[in-house]
RNA sequence: GGGGGGUUACCCGAGCGGUCAAAGGGGACGGACUGUAAAUCCGUUGGCAACGCCUUCGCAGGUUCGAAUCCUGCACCCCCCA
């Protein structure tokens, strides 16, 4: 039995949890299920789930048995905690989807066939489904005194905001939370909770509710909210959540947001996300003070993230693409290999025919492949030196372009400035 | 109900009869520098068949050789008094 309190310790993962000494001993002495709930909100999970998912995959690398419970029943109700207004109800459909999405992802990082501590997958919605509401208030709400409610900072912080407020509906969240860990306790001897910083409250709602129905103790875990050192939340993108979905977020852009954080970030990446060893990521955090220009730190954390969403494919396509996308040469790939290089990059059709003759105006063409919202924009930017076909800068507004300007049978790639690619398609 | 102020390009904001496609700032975009960073610096920022033409200053009309600028009506917003 690996010592998993004492590295979660060193990696930062523990935000707060009850009682650390009996809790620590607790898991030294035995082989102990551990859960985290995820409520399906969408078909994906994003970065933000990473850290509690990854958490309970090393519970599980340690020798623990872990359960990842997916929302079914919760996530009908919405968990007010951390957010500051009452949200919608998702229907039935969109719950299904995103169960069926959220399941088969957390299916990869744990190993549901390692014998005596296989992991779990269960579905809240498998045991609230038959609980009548008026037995759920006789067994479980008797034991919720509305003092204590309120006195949650997820329910007080809506009810001081003027416009917040809160329906009952959401407010009686905690409770079905509370019960989920009751119910694992008692049918699979789970006694620890694992979740993020903003579930502390409902996992202590668990705890309560234990002991005064069955007079168990339970153990609770949160990890901290993963931030950047200017303060945004690790894992938004201007374009919105890091998804685990390669249709959402492709392999390439996953890599990209790794290979950018800052420096004073990546050390604490390393240790709250990844598998490196200590010493390993010690002797990157010094390569970061010493070298920051090499980004070892960096290089690494990406490669490891990406491995471990994507996988060995994964990894390589966004290495790929990220050689190709910095500086090197276009011409010698396939059709069927740019177009999986440039995946992301928005795509337009155009009929081979415009390649004939005369060829394609460059300004042109940078319209069609969105580049340039008028042709205006597209010659300034061919005049400031921002425009390149197939990785050459072209400077010339008259430039026109013909078939021998295709990287490869029917694909041409356009960029602009530095990043900025668009793939431009021809066929007959 | 009475009185006053406003509505300008992606945003803020100057302009108050011609020289206004409209100052300045922010943002965005391109370039240089660099570590695919931050900071900095330079350039661009309505459209087009482009030394010209067309469309834009809340909406609709009007005055004028000429209007973002003046007049009339309408819509929306803000402030003060009741």
């Amino acid at each position: 039995m690996n010592d998993i309190y004492s590295e979660l310790g060193w990696r930062g993962l523990i935000h707060q949890t009850t009682d650390a000494c009996s809790l620590s001993a607790w898991l030294r002495s035995g082989s102990r299920r551990v859960y985290v709930g995820f409520d399906p909100t969408a078909t994906s999970l994003h970065v933000g789930h990473l850290l509690p998912l990854l958490t309970l995959r090393r519970f599980q690398r340690a020798g623990h048995r872990p359960i990842a419970l997916v929302g079914g029943a919760t996530g009908m109700i919405g968990d007010p905690s951390g957010k500051s207004e009452e949200r919608n109800l998702l229907s039935v459909e969109e719950l299904q989807a995103n169960i069926a999405g959220m399941e088969g992802q957390m299916r990869r990082f744990l190993d549901f066939e390692a014998g005596d501590h296989a992991a779990l997958l269960l579905n809240n919605a498998d045991w609230m489904r038959g609980f009548s509401y008026l037995d759920f208030l006789r067994d479980v709400g008797k034991n919720f005194p509305v003092s204590v409610m309120l006195a949650k900072d997820s329910v007080r912080g809506r009810l001081e905001r003027a416009e917040g407020g809160m329906s009952y509906t959401e407010f009686s969240y905690m409770l079905l939370q509370a019960y989920d860990f009751v119910y694992l306790s008692q049918n699979y001897d789970c006694q620890l909770q694992v979740g993020g910083s903003d579930q502390w409250g409902n996992i202590t709602s668990g705890i309560d509710l234990a002991r005064r129905m069955h007079g168990v103790p339970l153990y609770g875990l949160t990890c901290p909210l993963l931030t950047r050192s200017d303060g945004a939340k690790m894992g938004k993108t201007e374009r919105g959540a890091l998804w685990l979905d390669p249709d959402r977020t492709s392999p390439y852009a996953f890599y990209q947001y790794w290979i950018n954080v800052a420096d004073e970030d990546a050390g604490r990446c390393l240790r709250m996300l990844t598998e490196v060893e200590r010493e390993e990521i010690e002797r990157l955090e010094q390569s970061c003070v010493e070298h920051p220009e090499a980004r070892e730190s960096q290089r690494r954390l990406a490669q490891e993230m990406t491995r471990l969403v994507h996988g060995a494919r994964g990894l390589a396509t966004a290495e790929r693409a990220t050689a190709v996308f910095f500086g090197a040469a276009i011409e010698d790939l396939s059709d069927a290999e740019l177009v999986e290089i440039f995946a992301d990059v928005p795509s337009r059709e155009l009929p081979a025919a415009e390649l004939r003759d005369q060829g394609l105006a460059l300004p042109d063409a940078l319209v069609a492949a969105g580049l340039a919202k008028s042709k205006g924009e597209a010659r300034r930017i061919i005049q400031q030196g921002g425009a390149y076909v197939n990785n050459r800068r072209h400077t010339d507004q008259q430039t026109c372009l013909t078939d021998a300007d295709r990287a490869s049978q029917t694909v041409m790639v356009l960029r602009a400035g530095k990043k900025r690619y668009a793939l431009l398609r021809f066929t007959e």
